[in-house]
DNA sequence: TATGAATGAGGTTTCATTCAT
DNA sequence: TATGAATGAAACCTCATTCAT
């Protein structure tokens, strides 16, 4: 059938398969679901046979709780760096701060994680605490920094900066769920750039003193 | 068997049955998701078996649909005749919009959809198209009109209102969603009245001529 | 294909499964071993499909649990109530012992219990405990009560009876083993009568006084 | 690496590869039973990975024939010399026949084996032919030689000895079953010497002219 | 010779669906 | 109309076996 017929049946990838695995799982997850996720599915989009994936996870479960944690634990940091470095006007850091959110979760994958979340906490309640705690909670704990910073400036009229925070990172987060679970769909695709725009525009208007 | 057994104390209102099923179907599709719902957990959650499910819907699937549809219809006409009979200053038509759908919201079910159509839009696209369609869309419209009426009386200043409505309404399907997946896991919950009043504000503010 | 086309699919037969069942598992179980028989071969016997076994039984540790149990517990009542109601020659009582509690448990489907725990003993620890405990112990009980019965009326010469009612029942346990391990290669078919006549005789003449 | 790796401190002792993977099967197929026993533990247990055991043995299954196999041949041919060359009383024979079956299967491992043989018949009916054959009725037709040496002396009454031979034979067979079985699970242990001089008592009393 | 990553048939278990009652 | 026992496809998971290294 092949031309030199020299391909083995299968590749030793001890190191990179695990990746694999994740990404590949990461995938389905967030188009499917947890439960509608077969891991036949999930072995191969990654290349591999049903058994090899239980060579490195234990069980669907494990595959999952693996999945999110290793999309969640590498953010946050750029966030909170900038924050502690900029000396500019507030509002440029609000600015920077969103579209900086914005394009660190399309690089990561933490779009999808978020719309993972929101859909299993049900079914994982410890995921979820974890998740918020890890990110959730220290993105708005970000967020107030720098809208107290603000009102501490003079540049930013007095504001409940704890209730505030959750109404500017929701459109974030809601633009992410749509991205997720619209945009496959090929349904009312959004134009993130003038979304995003008239949320800093919004915030710019609506904050200054 | 008994003598006169006129008037049984019970009735077995088969005109009410499927709206039982409805709303049993609604509350595990939402804790769960569509595949972790097991259809025998929904007939024991409405009073009934597994087999008389049967009779009122034809598949898993089809009391899944109308358990979406069943929930979008009757909404939406009320925050269309609010905006069309307001006379007054289009901040307070915001206001009410706002205040209005959170209540819509939570009275009729439309939370738990919000979340379920999110998480299921990859298994159900035609599902989340029609939703989006008869949902989504008309808000979006609902709420440009009240964006542009405020710029046509020079109430608010020129803005992008297409990109803007959904800037404006993600906050409030954000707000749903954490309803419905952290509140049940009792995770940082949150203060919906002054997280509304802080979207309200920011509104007033970010958009005022 | 079938003449009158009216055999339905299937009865409801709720009194009976278990039963059914049980005695199917009973069977395969004894032949094959725990982990040698496939729940599928299990229902096919008891003429049920693989989920109906489901509806009765957890799992199949619970079935062989059930199996077991099942089997165990309407024994020994019988030889009990011979050795308090017997006022003969103590050797008559022990010849009527013994012969009862082969025809007992030819009849109850001990013998292949009896296999079954030896066999798997080592994979289910707590249920050669309760096995060891409801059954041979009783047994035991029974047969030194019957040894000391003898030498207190002189009928018997002194004797290590703990010791003694192990070797005197292990001819019988054997029998039973042989019966459900050889019997069904047709290996070295045993007659068992002449097995327990000789029995009998090596007893009586060994213990007289 | 080394400069001058002579003599390596462990050597690579191929020749007893086979014996040590056979001591490790036996060990392992006897507490668990033949399916219930994983390759890779046998490996393990051997010190070697699980490609390892078949450069010696094809499958699972021919593992489990060798075993048998290899604990079974080196028997027997000390209890039929000791038959040969003994001239003192018959009873005395039979004793040190006893006692040296207890022994020699204590010490060659022929308990487990006999309990695997037991449990496994039926899914192995060639291997239980070849096991009675080679190990059971050699043994049996040792022991009907000495039951007719004792009555040709007029030192035992007239007996069948052919039934005879089994009923003999059955208590050890059970207390290496017992010792196999229920020991491992710390369940009711014997006191193997009391109980095999109850035996040789109860043949001794009960065998004599 | 030795390893252990990879495979895939086959087992246990679940659950949407059917249908005799 | 209502029930729930029965079904069987399909999912998760195991492990004997193969083979590139």
């Amino acid at each position: 059938m092949s031309a030199s017929a020299k391909e083995p049946r299968w590749e030793r990838r001890k190191q990179d398969r695990p990746q694999e695995l994740l990404a590949a799982a990461l995938q389905l997850f967030v188009e499917r679901g947890y439960a509608a996720t077969r891991l036949e599915d999930v072995a191969a989009q990654a290349g591999v046979s049903k058994g090899t994936l239980y060579l490195y996870f234990d069980s669907k479960e494990s595959l999952f709780k693996s999945v999110v944690r290793a999309h969640m634990l590498p953010l946050l940091d750029e966030a909170e760096a900038r924050v502690d470095s900029h000396d500019g006007h507030t509002a440029d850091l609000l600015r920077e701060l969103i579209l900086g959110w914005w394009q660190g979760a399309s690089r990561s994958g933490l779009k999808g994680i978020a719309k993972l979340m929101l859909a299993e906490s049900g079914n994982f309640p410890e995921l979820a605490r974890f998740y918020h705690e890890e990110i959730t909670s220290r993105g708005d704990a970000t967020l107030v920094r720098v809208l107290e910073r603000g009102m501490a400036r003079g540049e930013f009229r007095p504001l409940d900066a704890h209730a505030l925070k959750k109404v500017i990172a929701a459109p974030i987060m809601m633009l992410m769920l749509w991205d997720q679970s619209l945009a496959p769909c090929a349904i009312a695709p959004i134009d993130s750039a003038a979304y995003l725009a008239s949320l800093i525009d919004l915030c710019v208007h609506g904050l200054k003193a």
